[in-house]
RNA sequence: GGGCGCAUAGCUCAGCGGUAGAGCGCUGCUCUUACAAAGCAGAUGUCGGCGGUUCGAAUCCGUCUGUGCCCA
């Protein structure tokens, strides 16, 4: 066994052998209980980033435990077909070509587009096994498949017919380059530096200022709008102004919707270019004026006709500075701009006739699932922000102008006709009817993500078994992208059964500045890499420290490397464990066979286990991690493992029984650490155990086996070897020179630890001619050293000096509490026991240090 | 503009009413027979400022400053 972990050698045939002998594959038909988790599924032109990493590494600990506990446990992996993603992807490759999709036409494109996804899709998919999912592959989905197509349609019709989808006139979120509308969510808003102009409209008395930052939309005005109390402007409402740059007049309508305070109190309304400007629009009944087309450029005609809207602007902007008609000018303006999330394109709020679901049924029952407990949401701090989603949530607009997706199963008739065909339906055919030409929002397809790959419509075995699920667990900041689809769908089409019972929210990874990493920053970090460099259990461990619930996670490489480093310890411990014979076989010695280290670390090992456990189950990753860190690392390696050294090499009974017990040690901290850290914790489990694999391994349960006396026992011990340790860096010995040592223990519970004290603090036996340069008196004990000459008496004089200060200080501090009368009256019992434990402490502290002190010889 | 959150050791973060913690970094000394990707020992903080509540505040309340996120 190498002195070092190789995870590149490890990692790969590992995950063969596990993929191989089908431990991710879930069973149906299996009598034990259920634990389903489905991936939020990934765009499929994606690769695997540190967000992803992230998720899959919290998720993948979930169900590993779960499987180890006995569970049916099914993680389903897949990804969605991401419509404008997809087709803008591949239509940069018919541009290389030189084509257009409209050129090749839409059953070709489609065609191609599958061509792609067989070729570049899906990457994503074999990066996560190098980072060790345990995704059933037999089970994996896309949303373009047949089966979750049919779901699709399914839902669609059942929506229809309970007139939850209706088709409408409105104002949308236009992307002029992707030319498709957009939902709400697939807008960003940034703050922009523009500028607002402010305009007179009209002439003289009957003149009226306006202000804005889309001047070119003026063109549309088709009124100007005040508030019905404005005295300002009270004499002018009802009356028709004049537009400038157009020969058109406009009426000022009154609107309670208006602010006064805000400019001068007048807007203009152009309502087929403004959401609020088409309410106002609705309630005045004006005419919506389109002034742009598709790609947003000008279509009224004049001088402006032709022009981009970004060059009209600025040219309205000059005629109507031209004619004296700008009154102010604010620049420069900010103000938060829409931006297409796809292409960074700035959106147009454009007049569409469009297919919308009406969300306020099924955003109240997704509410009220989480109001009523049935759902909860871990950190509960989060579910204000779901709350203040689904309780505003406006109807969802779900129609796109594309051709990847799905589409939409309407079709129209000759005569206006209007008809939804299911999936098992045939479409009217004969002269005249032709089907919608979009599709639908990707999103409309992974809402249906928890039932529809578990083979819904159908009633699949699947479906009965593993849904509900259990826990979706994502990123706080796409709430509203899965959770809350997924929770509307999973409620209306299941009978009013939510999509899982318990919503595991994280945060956003950031780097090691706490800057937040995406794709275009710099500071990007491909996982891959870290992997690489250091191995999947170290970027795995590392994401799982850092998983504080709801909170950010940065990373750097530094900490991968530290984990690593962990990794590499956890390796050379078992390295040890067995050249020493450690062993798993016959059963535990009985307590009394136990040695007091035996039984402290077996009392510990079974307190971690309780701990982590109730860590898991309050989704505490960061703790949980840090927790199974502390025990190992600090616990057993450093202590528990240099304790046994004596004991093996002295042989005999007592040696075979801490190879039993470290053998068990090993085993459960190994499968303790198994779902955070699965490569090395198989590869070191399976050597040590023989088993056949730590996938399927029992997980370890606490046995209820405490000690506390063991455990102060150790304590002690560890109190004394760290002070003669001390001792002995201040007197500058090496560390691994042998000191000879006198020890005096009578009296204390450290007589049966004599072995351990000196071979922990390389104490060798006082033989003849041993004096004695230095005593020191620890906890009752008295350890005197033979440092064979002079010592260093002023260091160590500084040294205790420091000590009985803080002694001091802490006595004195002591005393003032327990002298402070109203102190003693109103604290809580074992508040004050703690006082006095430490008055005690103090008392005790004083007295050991100035009696090593007086024992220094004078100089 | 509205809402939410955060300010703790050089860095990144735990702790959230009873003596300030971790990892990394830093300073020494060591290749002590599992591990130098390590071991041992050590240093480091008026817990953002100011008020208040309390016997007692990093922890609760108010306020100011700084900073981040979401929504419009």
């Amino acid at each position: 066994m190498p002195t070092q972990y190789t995870p590149a050698q490890v990692e790969g045939p590992l995950y063969e052998r596990w993929v191989e002998r089908g431990y991710f594959t879930a069973d149906a038909k299996s009598e034990k209980p259920p634990y389903t988790i489905v991936i939020p599924p990934p765009n499929v032109t994606g690769s695997l980033h540190l967000g992803h990493a992230f998720q899959h590494t919290l998720m993948d600990a979930l169900v590993r435990r779960k499987r180890m506990q006995g569970y049916e446990a099914l993680w389903l992996p897949g990804m969605d077909h991401a419509g404008i993603a997809t087709q803008n992807k591949v239509e940069q490759q018919l541009a290389e070509e030189g084509l257009s999709r409209h050129d090749i036409g839409r059953e070709a494109f489609v065609e191609r587009t599958w061509q792609w996804k067989q070729e570049y899709g899906g990457r994503i998919l074999g990066q996560m096994k190098r980072l060790g999912d345990g995704v059933d592959w037999s089970r994996e989905r896309f949303t373009m498949d047949e089966g979750l197509s049919a779901a699709v349609l399914t839902i669609f019709k059942q929506l229809f017919e309970d007139g939850l989808i209706y088709r409408a006139e409105r104002i949308i979120n236009w992307c002029p380059r992707c030319l498709t509308a957009l939902s709400d969510i697939e807008v960003e808003h940034e703050d922009r530096d523009g500028e607002l102009v402010s305009i007179r409209y009209g002439e003289g008395d009957d003149s009226i200022v306006v202000a804005t930052t889309r001047a070119e939309t003026m063109l549309g005005d088709t009124a100007v709008a005040v508030h019905p109390e404005d005295e300002r402007y009270a004499h002018l409402i009802g009356r028709q102004i004049k537009l400038p740059l157009t020969d058109r007049t406009i009426p000022v309508v009154a609107d309670e919707h208006v602010d006064p305070e805000f400019g001068t109190g007048a807007v203009k309304v152009t309502p087929a270019h403004d959401p609020n400007d088409f309410e106002i629009g609705r309630r005045h009944d004006l005419p919506n004026l389109t002034i742009m087309d598709e790609r947003g450029v000008i279509t009224v005609h004049g001088p402006f006709l032709g022009l981009d809207r970004f060059e009209a602007r600025s040219a309205v902007v000059g005629a109507l500075r031209e004619q004296g008609r700008i009154v102010a000018e604010k620049r420069p303006y900010v103000h938060a701009v829409g931006h297409c999330s796809r292409c960074h394109t700035v959106v147009e709020p454009r007049l569409s006739m469009q297919w919308w679901v009406k969300v306020a049924p099924l955003a109240e029952a997704a509410g009220d699932a989480v109001r009523d407990g049935r759902v909860q949401i871990h950190p509960k701090e989060l579910e204000r922000r779901y709350f203040d989603w689904v309780d505003n949530m406006h109807d969802w607009c779900i129609s796109r102008q594309l051709w990847w997706g799905h589409r939409i199963p309407i079709w129209y008739g000759p005569d206006g006709e209007v008809v939804c065909v299911g999936p098992d339906e045939k479409p009217p055919t004969g002269e005249g009817w032709r089907q919608d030409e979009d599709v639908l929002d990707t999103w409309f397809s992974s809402g249906l993500w928890p039932f529809s790959t578990l083979g819904w419509p159908e009633q699949t075995p699947d479906l009965a078994k593993f849904y509900p699920t259990d826990v979706l667990l994502t990123g706080h900041d796409i709430i509203f992208f899965w959770v809350a689809r997924m929770m509307m769908f999973g409620l209306y089409a299941m009978d009013g059964q939510a999509p899982f019972h318990t919503i595991a929210l994280t945060g956003l990874v950031r780097d090691e500045f706490g800057k937040k990493m995406s794709k275009s920053n710099p500071n990007a970090v491909d996982p891959l890499d870290w992997m690489d460099a250091y191995g999947a259990d170290a970027v795995r461990y590392t994401l799982a420290k850092g998983a504080n619930p709801g909170a950010d996670v940065p990373i750097g490489e530094d900490w991968v490397q530290g984990s690593r480093n962990f990794c590499n310890k956890i390796w050379n411990a078992t390295r040890f464990a067995l050249m020493n014979g450690a062993t798993v076989s016959g059963p535990l010695p009985a307590a009394e066979q136990l040695s007091a280290a035996d039984r402290w670390i077996l009392s510990r090992l079974n307190a971690t286990v309780a701990e982590v456990d109730g860590l898991y189950e309050d989704y505490q990753f960061a703790k949980l991690a840090d927790a199974l860190f502390h025990f190992s690392w600090d616990e057993v390696f450093d202590w528990y493992v240099e304790l046994t050294k004596p004991v093996l090499m002295a042989g005999g009974p007592a040696a075979d029984v801490t190879r039993r017990v470290l053998g068990e040690v090993l085993d459960v901290t190994l499968r303790l650490l198994h779902p955070i850290t699965p490569f090395v914790t198989e590869a070191l489990w399976t050597t040590l155990t023989g088993g056949e694999s730590v996938v399927v391994a029992a997980w370890p349960a606490d046995s209820g086996f405490r000690d506390a006396a063991a455990e102060k026992e150790i304590e002690l011990l560890q109190q004394v070897v760290t002070e003669v340790r001390r001792f002995r860096t201040e007197q500058g010995l090496k560390p691994g020179q042998k000191v000879a040592a006198q020890l005096s223990l009578e009296g204390t519970s450290l007589v049966a630890h004599e072995g351990a004290l000196r071979s922990l603090a390389r104490l060798t036996m006082a033989e003849e001619g041993f004096h004695a340069t230095a005593t020191l008196p620890i906890a009752g004990a008295t350890v005197a050293l033979d440092l064979s000459g002079a010592i260093d008496v002023e260091a160590e004089r500084k040294r205790l000096g420091k000590d009985l200060a803080a002694a001091e200080k802490e006595l004195a501090q002591a005393q003032a509490k327990l002298g402070n009368e109203a102190f003693l009256a109103k604290a809580a019992e074992a508040a004050i026991d703690k006082i006095r434990g430490r008055l005690a402490k103090a008392t005790e502290d004083i007295e050991r240090l100035t009696a090593q002190l007086a024992a220094l010889p004078t100089a």
